[in-house]
DNA sequence: ACTCCTCTTCGACGTTTGTCGAACATCGAA
DNA sequence: TTCGATGTTCGACAAACGTCGAAGAGGAGT
């Protein structure tokens, strides 16, 4: 029964520059978990999976890439039993000038500078 | 229920510029026929709901008007029995420095330059 | 008054989405 | 080999979404 997998389990599927749907990257920024997960990785150029500032179960974190990468966004690699994450910043940037770096920029420019929980 | 609603039933409700979601504004973006929509109005200074290029039933694209209105992307007005469309271009400029070009800007760029119905 | 025209609201329906827990696969280390 | 750590896949589920048709509200024109 045992196929060859040398990978995991499915290839970690990534589409080709030519292929990043720009919707499907505003629909996959549209969700606070994700939008964390690429702010991120925006300051930083490779991250292990479960090392993410977000407050989720693994199997949704893992749901969340899956989105991301085949929205185009990020990029995967195994090392190890580590998956790393690294943000398509060429990519997109090939794709969609100026895009990422756009809205990454009205995130954090309209992000209130910090409130409190009980803010009043 | 006799409600003295002057206008028509509710009263067009339109974020303050400050309330503008990003991820609300990118989620309103995600959908192709409210992109449509949108690029449309980026064309056009205003424009009636009903002499929009989509292929939706008019209450399906009531929703989409009150999603993308309700995100800040539109503004509404009434005028008679019809009812006026336009782009907040200044207020998402204000907001989000860029965002609404940019990104309209990867539409255009990623679009197949034109292909008719039956396309080939 | 009566009739169009324009657009909205109200269910309804099927799909997608975000979430979780349980089970499993893989690698590295003891 | 036996663990432990890291992530994924597999259901399951409720909520949200996109879509429609039917019904209704308001103005304009006859």
């Amino acid at each position: 029964m045992p196929r060859s997998t040398s990978r995991r389990r499915t290839a970690l599927t990534h589409p080709e520059v030519e292929d990043i749907d720009l919707l499907d990257v505003l629909h996959a920024l549209s969700d606070p978990t994700r939008m964390t997960i690429v702010r991120t990785l925006a300051a930083e150029p490779e991250r292990a999976c479960g090392t993410f500032p977000v407050d989720v179960a693994p199997s949704t974190l893992s749901h969340h890439f899956k989105v991301l990468r085949e929205s185009g966004l990020i990029r995967q690699r195994e090392e190890a039993n580590r998956r790393l994450t690294a943000l398509r910043s060429a990519d997109l940037e090939a794709r969609f000038p100026a895009l990422l770096a756009t809205v990454l920029a009205a995130y954090e420019s309209a992000a209130e500078p910090v409130e409190g929980p009980g803010g009043a």
